[in-house]
RNA sequence: CGCGGGGUGGAGCAGCCUGGUAGCUCGCGAGGCUCAUAACCUCGAGGUCCCCGGUUCAAAUCCGGGCCCCGCACCCA
């Protein structure tokens, strides 16, 4: 679930960099090497490339189903596109003297086939297989992270590379004061295979950082003779990362980047963790929920909606079917979905057309003005939860108008449906990143004359369609629908 | 003294940085409306803002101390 909230999260900012008429790269990946690979698939008794194939089948049918429109899925295990970067990269880090190879001694526990710390033991053993674990030295590639701290603490300090939410930025220098230590690079091909083979030292694997970090790069060609260098150096570069990696894209692929010569990004976004029902997921809890379950029975819409809406960005928030149910029913149901049905009811009905001049100023109309700014402003933030509440307050503004002036039966019944409609046609355009499908499913109903071309890669939402009034050749309402109905 | 997050009406959260009538969603109670997906609108009940001390004219908000919960293995993501 965790994994799916940064993917939507990721896609609606991407959205909304594309309806703003930003030419936007949005890349996605999977890490598909490392001794975990290698064990789960003895296992389940194939072999690792069979394992990640089936893995990435999963994966990619399922953003696919989310609606998460990446321009390139980077696979760490793709010889062609992934590897030659990689490689480069390494010799690139090692020609500049940031690699060394140094032997590391440690606690190995061979029931956990790992190194564990002395703080892991409990007197002396390992608490799981209740057994002394030995002392094995291996030879391991180091980075030399240490010589940079300065520079990272400068980055970090005057927000050269900024960190939000800002509170992740302090815990990550609060780390640089305290020392940082030198990254393993690489294990012994003998306790590690699946991964890429160290250049120039056949017993060497790589270990995750310079192979799955690489994948920024890798996915535009870096050091090949395909390279899209426009695409990172003229762009601005944001991560979206969850908390647990922090110290890694905030330290270790800085300095990486600044050893190659390239650029560090300009954004890494921290996600937090979900929960569900107040306690970490875990299968043993048997509290894991499938997000695949979620969009059966909910649809796609309701999950993003829910992750945007409920999980302010950079959080830790929380799932439980029974607050998803309730937010479902009450704000995409009864406030949003009622609110679509009972004005094109009353348009059908009364077989009215959207007014020519829509009336102004009025209260509707200066509410979305100011709307609109605070959506963007909420945007340029990465505050998703507030953006997505601008819409959902000209829901509950509309819905109050509705009521107070009776409008059913009032003699300017007409003018106010046609500032329904206008209004209803701008929630469409903020909910649009948030919900696309359900989002052009309002706009078609309204029958917008743009609303077939809306999720379109290069659909913008231009200054006009943002105007009060400004979609002029519009004339008609179409016939409404439920959009969100009831679900037990 | 490992690090970090948190403790606000029944539930989930915002507010704390930049002190000054404690806000939102859901639930609950009463009333209204009837165009609409029994939806919508209005009003209301309900809180020692974890505890103790300090600063201040004034503290949920700042400072000090204490108590409690949860992450930082793996699984899951």
């Amino acid at each position: 679930m965790g994994h799916v909230m940064e993917k939507i999260m990721a896609d609606v900012y991407v959205r909304w960099l594309r309806l703003g008429g930003h030419q936007v790269r949005f890349q996605v990946g999977t890490d598909e090497h490392g001794s975990k690979m290698e064990q789960t698939a003895k296992k389940e008794g194939m072999t690792p490339r069979e394992l990640v194939d089936r893995n990435v089948q999963t994966f990619t049918s399922l953003y696919d189903r989310l609606g998460i429109s990446y321009d390139v899925f980077i696979r760490t295990t793709d010889k062609k596109t992934h590897w030659p970067t990689v490689n480069a990269l390494w010799r690139k880090l090692r020609d500049a003297g940031m690699l060394q190879k140094r032997t590391y001694t440690g606690l190995y526990c061979s029931g956990c086939e790992r190194f564990l710390t002395k703080k892991e033991l409990v007197d002396g053993l390992c608490p799981d297989h209740l057994r002394a674990p030995e002392e094995v030295s291996e030879e391991n590639w180091f980075y030399a992270l240490k010589k940079d701290a300065d520079f990272l603490t400068d980055l970090l300090k005057n927000e050269t590379l900024q960190i939000i939410p800002s509170s992740r930025s302090h815990e990550v220098l609060s780390l640089l004061e305290r020392g940082l230590e030198d990254a393993s690079f690489s294990r012994p091909t003998s306790s590690v295979a699946w991964g890429i083979p160290v250049p120039d030292d056949e017993g060497q694997t790589m270990y995750v950082w310079c192979d799955a970090l690489t994948n920024y790069i890798s996915g535009l060609g870096y050091f090949t003779d395909h390279e899209q260098k426009e695409w990172w150096e003229s762009a601005t570069i944001t991560h979206v990362i969850g908390k647990d990696i922090a110290r890694f894209h905030a330290l270790l692929w800085p300095s990486m980047l600044k050893t190659a010569g390239i650029k560090t990004p300009e954004q890494i976004l921290m996600h937090g963790f979900i929960t569900s029902d107040g306690q970490k997921m875990s299968k043993s809890l048997g509290n894991v929920v499938n997000p695949v379950e979620v969009v059966e029975k909910y649809g796609v819409d309701a999950l993003r909606f829910f992750l945007s809406h409920e999980i302010p960005v950079g959080n830790d928030g929380d799932f439980s079917w029974k607050r998803f149910s309730e937010i479902y029913q009450s704000k995409l149901g009864n406030q949003l979905g009622n609110l679509m049905n009972r004005v094109l009811t009353l348009m059908i009905k009364g077989n009215i057309e959207i007014s020519p001049d829509m009336p102004h100023p009025t209260d509707m109309d200066k509410t979305i003005t100011a709307k609109w700014k605070h959506y963007s402003g909420f945007f340029d933030s990465f505050s998703l939860s507030e953006a997505v509440q601008q819409a959902m307050d000209i829901v509950t503004f509309c819905n109050q108008m509705m009521q107070t002036h009776e409008v059913w039966n009032h003699e300017r019944k007409n003018e106010f449906l046609s500032e329904f409609c206008e209004s209803l046609r701008h929630i469409a355009l903020m909910l649009l990143p948030f919900i696309p499908d359900s989002a052009q499913k309002m706009s078609k109903q309204l029958g917008a004359p743009y609303a077939e071309s809306m999720l379109n890669r290069d659909f913008v939402i231009t200054k006009e369609l943002q105007t009060w009034g400004g979609c002029t050749d519009w004339t008609h309402v179409g016939t409404p629908e439920i959009l969100f109905p009831k679900v037990d």
